[in-house]
DNA sequence: GTCTATAGGCTGATAGAC
DNA sequence: GTCTATCAGCCTATAGAC
């Protein structure tokens, strides 16, 4: 937190400026106004606007892989294991603050080399969760009538718009906000008839 | 269906386009590329690309207002009032396939001069939810537990980005969509403890 | 590693012929 | 209501002085 490479500050300023108004309405000259140098220089440090999207992209790509592979190759059961992928999905948020909101739009604007590889991380990564839901079916922690796609698509949209939320609320604990995720997500917001 | 007048087309290849590659990344050019003439043909038709994007915009916001207002005004219970508003997702993301998709992000585009204007219906809406919600937990519907922002958060992530998902799957019927969705946001994933 | 200067392309929008 | 021609501005990125 004391000593920042100047290639770092650029990302972090860029994620910023991305996620509020958008990677192509967001300049290079947004960039480095935010730090207070001209837009030449930026170049000293990377290589091009689509550089800086790709790696804060791909970097988050990686956390999730990352993560979703710790949770898949531990002894928890299917319920505990979805409940540490929501774990995961709020520590994330709590890391990238900024960058991990791109997920949700600003990938479109990835160059066609990377975009394929961007998909393919995001895939597996679906295809991971879908896997752990079938689990729970299997052993009827989830009703056969559900469908699971709607399941996956329903928690994921929750998901991945916490960034969104936490920002606007950065009051409440990561404990906290876990909790009440899980109960409303994966047990329900109306009560249960007696 | 049969007729449909050309400033009606020009909306909806826009209402395309900004959906699929964002409105700074959509040109005019692209716009008249797939309506078949040239780009400065538009503006017989047309003021200005903003005022493209704040139509569709405007449209949905409506929609969803009118929408609430109905469910407000009726005598059905707090959970019937809950179910409704599923149902109104659903029906608008069925109706304004392409528009809808406008409200998660591209909005932020909108001219400074009408942006307050739409965050004000939004926000309408949003406590008007919340109001919903609040009954219900005073019914104990809802436990008291419940934080209801991140209930309200949770369910409109999902409801919004309902058309992210219907258009991958434009096989299932609005009826089961619903269905679903009402068991799954309302009622909880995991099936309850014997 | 910063700057100024500038290239080369695309943008939204207008003017005016047909 | 369409077209061609064009403007003025902004964009990413590079070259080269300091």
């Amino acid at each position: 937190m004391t000593e920042v490479n100047k290639r770092t500050q650029i990302k972090n300023a860029a994620a910023k400026l991305f996620r509020k108004k958008g990677y192509r309405a967001t300049s290079m000259q947004d960039i480095a106004d935010a730090l207070g140098i001209k837009a030449a220089s930026l170049y000293n440090h990377i290589k091009s606007k689509q550089e800086i999207l790709t790696e804060l992209l791909m970097n988050i790509a990686l956390a999730f892989t990352a993560g979703m592979d710790d949770i898949r190759n531990s002894s928890l059961d299917e319920n505990s294991q979805l409940e540490e992928l929501v774990n995961l999905h709020v520590n994330l948020t709590f890391k990238y603050k900024d960058s991990i909101a791109l997920i949700t739009g600003e990938w479109v604007h990835l160059d066609p080399e990377i975009l394929p590889q961007y998909l393919e991380k995001r895939n597996n990564y679906e295809e991971a969760f879908m896997a752990i839901l079938e689990s729970c079916q299997k052993k009827k922690l989830i009703s056969e009538s559900t469908n699971l796609d709607i399941a996956l698509f329903s928690i994921l949209s929750s998901l991945h718009w916490l960034y969104n939320w936490h920002n606007k609320n950065p009051d409440l604990g990561k404990i906290e906000l876990a909790a009440q995720l899980k109960k409303i997500l994966l047990h329900g917001l109306i009560s249960p008839k007696k």
